[in-house]
Parts: structure tokens; sequence; C-alpha cells
DNA sequence: TCTGGGGTCCTAGGACCC
DNA sequence: TCTGGGGTCCTAGGACCC
């Protein structure tokens, strides 16, 4: 009964290791990456971590002491992580096929054609395996359910010696030993409104709430509640989704660099935004029915207590087009832009998202929709093969993320602050040569 | 001065219908 | 005019994930 059917493969401080592939000097040292904009910290190393760094410090809160412990700081480069992960995905798909992406840095592995005296081999034989291909260091938990796989990837992260990395919990005392060292708020599904509340009823630990009675969890955590609850006792709720399921909203929104006033360079962002998100859109092989633009001002200053509008409209046929998305994304964003406010973000929603295939044309509007059609076509390969700046609209202003500015003056208020950046080393042909002459 | 971005699912309550 | 039950759909808000 408690065969290890499931896997979870999770990088270590995946951000932080996919730098340290290419800068190898820096292993052993502290080490943290931070959100868009230099916002706040995401990922930090295990030395980052001893330093009592939290995640989701704010950057200038821990800037003192980033700069008396030396700690080695990255502006976020989600091209390279990205690379990096299909990297370390490609390696776990020579393993098996029944695999499934769950997050950019974890996998789900199928393992259900092991015998259960093999499990362990297995996982130390993955583990080898992708550091050895990619470079990044991952920890393997396997268990019966998700949930159990989850919990015994954390604790299989703090193992040492001959055991490191990789934990198996293959029987009932295994279990409950597990889930006795595993905090309430560490359980997957368990977020901080839940953890709060079941502390205050003294349940501590993942085996307290493997105890609780059905019903009240059910009650008063809902079915997702029940799930988890029924899968900490070893009872699956939950399969492996090999096919990662088409989205049915795409969001692209950022902060901006600094604040800005001018409907001009909000307008550049918006329309920078749209054209990412129509790209997402069509990456799914989607078109959207209704779109919506948001405005914000900056919610922490006190004084400016409209810090947000937005607005939807409901298009009157689906479309994957850019050119249209950019013409009603625009006027909306006219529609809720005030002058004499300072914003520091914008950002553009698609909902309702069909298959572009179902999308009903009729006579006068299907000429249009095909040119339109072949005409994105071409883009997206364009983009693909000379990157995402390679084609782009007047709207969007003449200058790119990743330009070299002479002043900080010079560069659009709205692109993004990345003092810390680091070259893609992966995906960029230029830079890779720049960093081997 | 400086605080990320992008998603999913579930539930309760209201509107509406027969 | 008064009465009841049951169903669907939509939306907003909350909770969760990485």
């Amino acid at each position: 009964m408690n065969t290890s059917r499931f896997a979870l493969v999770d990088c270590n401080s995946f951000y932080v290791s996919c730098h340290r592939v290419f800068q190898p000097e820096l292993n052993g040292r502290p080490v943290v990456v931070l959100s868009n904009n230099d916002g706040c910290v995401i990922a930090r190393s295990d030395e980052a971590k001893a330093l009592g760094i939290k995640m989701g410090t704010p950057y200038f809160q821990m800037k003192e002491v980033a700069g008396q412990e030396q700690v080695k700081v990255f502006s976020s480069n989600y091209e390279l992580y990205g690379d990096m992960s299909r990297r370390v995905v490609s390696t776990l798909a020579q393993f098996t096929p029944h695999l499934e992406i769950y997050s950019i840095d974890e996998c789900f592995l199928d393992l259900s054609h092991l015998a259960p005296e093999e499990v362990k081999a297995y996982g130390k034989k993955v583990r080898e395996t992708v550091r050895q291909w990619t470079g990044i260091p991952v920890s393997v938990g396997a268990a019966c359910t998700k949930t159990l796989a989850k919990v015994a990837n954390r604790l299989a992260k703090k193992q040492t010696g001959k055991e490191a990395g990789v934990l198996v919990l293959a029987n009932q005392q295994e279990v409950e030993q597990a889930l006795r060292q595993t905090e309430i708020g560490d359980v997957w599904g368990i977020g901080r409104q839940h953890a709060k509340r079941l502390r205050q009823m003294e349940v501590h630990t993942a085996w307290g709430l493997r105890n609780l009675p059905e019903g009240w969890v059910r009650k008063n955590m809902a079915v997702t509640g029940l799930r988890t609850l029924l899968e900490l006792r070893g009872e699956p709720c939950q399969d492996l989704e090999l096919a990662s399921p088409a989205r049915k909203n795409i969001c692209t929104s950022r902060s901006f660099g600094r604040p800005v006033a001018e409907l001009g360079h909000v307008k550049e962002a918006l329309s920078t935004h749209t054209v990412r998100c129509a790209t997402k859109l069509r990456g799914q092989g989607s078109c959207a029915s209704s779109l919506t633009v948001f405005l914000m001002t900056n919610r922490f200053a006190v004084t400016e207590h409209d810090y947000y509008s937005s607005r939807t409209i409901q298009l009157a046929r689906p479309t994957s087009s850019e050119l249209e998305l950019l013409r009603h994304a625009n006027a909306l964003l006219e529609d809720i832009f005030r002058a004499g406010r300072r914003y520091v973000k914008v950002g553009i929603m698609l909902h309702e998202l069909i298959p572009a295939s179902e999308v009903q044309l009729d006579l006068f509007t299907a000429r249009n929709e095909e040119k339109q059609g072949k005409l994105m076509a071409t883009l997206d390969s364009l983009r693909q093969r000379f990157g995402h700046h390679a084609l782009k609209y007047g709207v969007q202003g003449a200058r790119n993320e990743g330009d070299t500015f002479e002043n900080e003056a010079e560069k659009p208020p709205w692109m993004l602050k990345r003092e810390f950046a680091s070259p893609c080393y992966t995906t960029n042909i230029r830079e890779v040569l720049v960093v081997k002459t």
C-alpha cells in the first residue's frame, strides 16, 4: 500500500544555481536573486539563508547586510532560467516520459514501473545525472502520493553525507516520522491563513493535520483541504498531469523602473506587454474573447489612495492578432489614464480564451483574419529566431530592454531596473561571444 | 527613494428561471 | 394573490501555488 508512485524532483535554490553554473566561483558563497525591478529576494543560496535573509525581503532592507557579508546579488534573468529549466526537463525525460512539469524548477515523475527496492537507487541516479548533464543540483522525494512526495523532498534537502538529496517514504513508520518533522505551514496546500488557524487549534505539524477528522477539514478547509488530508494519509487524490492544460487567462504586467506620469511612456510599456501577451496567447494556440487593462499608482504610498483602476472590454470576435489587441489595449488605457498621477505599474489580461480553430468567422472577416494570421505567424518565427525585440511597433518606443544607456536619465522610466544583470549565457549568441573573448 | 509576476481552484450569494 | 422547491449561471473574494 505504500509503494512509491511519485517522485518530486526539485532544483535546489534554482535561480541561484543557474547563475552558479556559469560562475562556479560563487559556490560556497552567499548569493541571492532579486525579483523583477530588483524589488525583493526571490531566491537564496544556503549561505544566504544562514545569514537570516528571508524570502520576499525587499532589497533595500537587506542592502546593508549584503554589503557587510559580501552577498553576491543578481537581478533576475528569466531567459536564463527558462532555458536551464528546459535542459533539466529533457534530462528527466530520458528516465521516463511519464512526467509532469509542475513549475520552472519542479517535476513529478511516475515511478509505478519500479519495484519498491529500486526506488532509492533510481532517485540517486536521477540526481547524479541531472547534476552531470546540466550542472544543476536537485533533490528527490518519493512516496505514494504527490503531497507526501513533497514532504519527502523538503526533508531530502536537509539530509547530508551519503543520504543527501534523496528520500523515499516507503512505509508507515517513515511517513509518520517525516510528518512529525514537517511544520504545518510547510505542507503543500497549507498557506498562511490555514496554518494560522490550525496553530490556534494546537495543530503544529503535518502529523497533527493528518489526524484531524475528515468532517472538520471538509467544512473548514474545503475540498482542497480534504484532498491534502487524504494525501497525507497515503490516499492519492491527484494524478500526474502529463500534458499541461491550456491557460484560461493570460496576463502580462511589470512594475516601472521609476514612477511614470506621462501617457506616452505608459503606452510604450503597455504596448510592449501587449505584444508579449499576444505572443503567449498564440503560443498556446488560443484566441481571446475579452481583455482587461489595469493601471496602478503606488499602493505603499499613503497619499495616493486610488491606486488601482481597470477596464475590460468584450471583443466583437475572439482574436490573437496583436494589431487588434494593441488597438483595444491603448484605447482602454486612454479611458482610465488620469493626468497628474504617478503610476508604478500597467498590465494587460486576456480572458475567455478559446482554441483558435473554434473561432467562428463570417464571410467579411474571414479573408482579413487569414491575412493577419499569416502575418502573426511570420512575426512569431522571426522573433523566435532573432529575439523578441527584433520586430516591434513605433508605439513601443525606440529603446529595448537590455540596451546600454549612457546615463540613467536616457533610459525610459518604465523600463525595469536591473542593477545586477547577468548575461543570457545560453540563449544570446552575441553575449556568449563577448564572454569568451 | 527603494516592496515581483503569473496563475488556479473553490465557495457563497445573488439573479433568474421553471 | 400567495406559495414552495430546485436548478443554473455569474461574480467577487479568498485561499493557495511557485
